[in-house]
DNA sequence: GCCAACGTTGGC
DNA sequence: GCCAACGTTGGC
């Protein structure tokens, strides 16, 4: 089975992903560092659902930096961990506390990455706009969704872009 | 720093 | 459940 009718991924198969991250907060730079990390934070019911219902371990995750001098497709990461709690939801401290959530029914979920590598050639935001066959990508149309799906097709025209 | 696009909230 | 007001994101 490829999909239901509300669009949800299926099938076993491995997926391709991209993850929205402000390097000022946190880079794929640290992400090498850490070599694992929980992609904590997501605070948006729709990327939410997704790491919830489709994003799976295995699954391969292109890493974008967003809000920064130079939008771009930096790395790649993979999931190794389904989705869980995120802890910081519950943490007065932690900037992404939320004192609405339940703690016996969080409201919010992250997924374990572990580093891969980084691109030898970055594709930037200007690169995928300027490329006809990468511009439908939801890094164009649908910006502000923070967990984007990729077509298979696309990760490996990325791929082979990025080096 | 501006601002357009988008998501969330809350009064009705 | 609608929708105006408000808050946030993110490219430029």
């Amino acid at each position: 089975m490829i999909g239901d009718i509300t669009g949800n991924r299926r099938t076993p198969a491995m997926a391709y992903w991209l993850f929205k991250t402000e390097p000022d907060t946190y880079s794929i730079d640290d992400l090498r560092q850490e070599q694992r990390c929980g992609w904590e934070g997501i605070r948006n019911y729709q990327a939410r659902n997704r790491l919830r219902d489709e994003v799976k371990k295995g699954d391969q995750v292109f890493i974008y930096h967003s809000s920064c001098k130079v939008p771009a497709i930096v790395g790649l990461a993979e999931v190794v961990r389904d989705a869980y709690p995120d802890p910081t939801q519950f943490d007065p401290e932690a900037p992404y506390y939320d004192p609405k959530s339940d703690p016996d029914a969080p409201r919010w979920l992250r997924v374990d990455v572990a580093y891969r590598r980084h691109f030898p050639h970055p594709v930037t935001l200007r690169d995928i706009k300027a490329d006809p066959t990468l511009a439908g990508m939801e890094l164009v149309n649908r910006s502000r969704l923070s967990i984007q799906h990729v077509d298979d097709d696309i990760a490996s025209r990325l791929l082979k872009r990025l080096g």
